[in-house]
DNA sequence: AAAGTTTACGTAATCGTTTGCGTAAATCAC
DNA sequence: GTGATTTACGCAAACGATTACGTAAACTTT
């Protein structure tokens, strides 16, 4: 910069307003400037910048597995949309770990982002983390698992509503007695899900029966081993909803090994409508959980709030849309028999 | 800082170098300086440090996209690795455009990352924009997609070998006539599989029959197209061994939809290993590419030659494991006939 | 014990931009 | 034509850490 000025007879201060754009500096200035920067294929450094403003034009992404189709889709749609304005993404993973989430916050602290984009890991009760980045003038964004303790702009999605949804899809189709599986209960999520499945439950004037809800129940692994666990124990049941699509397929993989007709003998419903739910065979119901407008609001609503200084909040539930798939489809299977 | 070295009546050139724990610094002065940057919660402003340094903690990491299981389980790796050594990862996609790529590249050098990991867009044929990252001393590692025509550490799969190994597998397994789907061309990839699914041929003495060949088909409707295409025009063929599997999966379909046995009328055979290919059913035979490994891989090199002035370079070629399942096994199915 | 070496820390310049303040020249009001 | 604005730019001080160089004090060597 000082090298452009030099050679312009000018000062850096100069360059600098001239190749931002200041309304202070003249057109003809600016033309020349920019056209020498060209030649010199010069461009500033970031990192200068970055530590006069105190603010670096980084977005931070903070998930739990970068690797879930859901997480990558949203960052997808991030990067997409946030680059177009100039901004980089920077992504860190929790791996579900309440620690490792305190340090990752800190980190993007630390690195002066803009904004920051988190799902909070399951086991995070407490937001002192995230509002110490909000005081140090980062814009943050909760998605999916938020905490509405601290005051962000959030999007995510009814879990209450959509496994209402989804277990009253599963008793309209003659499922007497539905188990439940959920992942880690201290997070509102699956709080969430369990309550709507209650609420279904209660309209129907359906009692809940305890034995059959499994925590802790998130991969394909743990789904085998809670199927295989709740049959032997001899509670009887004719459907699972699963939180989640990999335990779905857990439970669902136990019925194709023993040889339980899905869905004859067992209805099985998912969450999150991961790609291979509609490639099975029977397909896998689910709810979509759209993962592109999670993030590609989130997005649009980050850049809002960076660069306006008093833009409004936003609190979204996006109303997950169920797919019904052969997998809880009872009734039908029943009226072509007749 | 400045506070901090106020406080103990010392200069923030001490406070740095204890932090920092240089050896010109005696125990009884870090020991002092840590706690009191501990009470006070002090962490250094990244972007002073990067810009004294000229170089700042970050990886930067260009793929195509990063919502496809095999990119973003290799940067699940990547971030994993590099995070505990108080690296971070900041990602940018360039959606297989060579424009995009080079203002990614151009964005990384802005940003002074320690090192940058790459796989190419397929159209890529020429390397500049690399060279000159590594001009700025950025250590460059190629995964995936690489040319060697720059002088690189890279990782990829042996993408020849692994399509040849396949392509004997469908020969073996009794299959005359085998239709081969590709990508872009351009690309040294999809050049290397069909090379090795010729060198197969040649190797039993069958001839190529080029009007079996599709290129331009990576995506799950491209494959059903293709395959449409490829039936109506009235070639015979009794396999598909397609570079991708979102494509392998759309001829899949199409099979289905029109009644076309799998195994036993057409073979199906796939490539990536995606995590549908093993659900289906029949399962789809594919190839496993090592994400994890390479996602291990680069992170540790890249690691090693930024710390080691002249680490060796690494040319790694992992051979694909190739996992043969139900969509491919013709022979099995005739032994039980007979 | 004098000279040399090491240890532990201070001085001050530097990385490359940005920006509050100052000011000459140009423009405007009347 | 004089004073008041406005325009377009220069000056210089930041931003916060790092590091080459300098130097007292402590320690070795012979």
């Amino acid at each position: 910069m000082q090298d452009l000025a030099k050679e312009l007879k000018t000062t850096p201060a100069t360059v600098s307003r001239a190749l931002n754009n200041s309304p202070e500096i003249g057109e003809g200035m600016k033309k020349k400037v920019k056209a020498l920067a060209d030649k010199y294929n010069f461009r500033p450094n970031a990192h200068a910048s970055s530590l006069r403003k105190g603010k670096s034009k980084t977005i931070g992404v903070v998930v739990p597995y970068i690797n879930r189709h859901f997480f990558s889709t949203i960052i997808h749609y991030i990067e997409k949309y946030v680059s177009q304005e100039g901004y980089n993404v920077m992504i860190l993973q929790t791996e579900e770990n309440f620690e490792k989430e305190k340090e990752d916050i800190a980190l993007l602290i630390d690195q002066r982002v803009s904004g920051i984009i988190i799902s909070l890991s399951k086991p995070t009760i407490n937001c002192l983390h995230i509002k110490k980045a909000i005081d140090e003038g980062i814009k943050v964004i909760q998605i999916d698992n938020v905490l509405k303790s601290v005051n962000t702009s959030y999007i995510k999605t009814q879990d209450r509503e959509g496994a209402r949804i989804t277990t009253l899809h599963l008793l309209e189709q003659g499922y007497k007695k539905i188990a439940l599986f959920c992942g880690d209960m201290t997070s509102k999520l699956y709080q969430d899900r369990k309550q709507g499945y209650c609420d279904a439950h209660q309209e129907r004037d359906i009692p809940v029966d305890e034995r059959l809800f499994v925590a802790n129940t998130n991969s394909r692994k743990e789904g085998c081993k809670a199927m295989r666990k709740l049959i032997d124990s001899g509670v009887e049941f004719d459907a699972v909803f699963s939180s989640g699509d990999y335990a779905a397929l857990g439970a669902y993989l136990v019925c194709k090994e023993k040889g339980i007709a899905i869905p004859e003998k067992m209805g099985i419903a998912g969450f999150a409508n991961e790609h291979f739910a509609e490639l099975v065979t029977p397909a896998i119901t689910s709810s979509d959980q759209h993962s592109k407008e999670i993030g590609q609001l989130a997005a649009k609503q980050i850049l809002k709030e960076i660069n306006n200084k008093d833009a409004e909040l936003i609190k979204t539930s996006l109303l997950p849309e169920l797919i019904v798939r052969g997998s809880s489809l009872k009734s039908e299977k029943l009226k072509i028999k007749n």
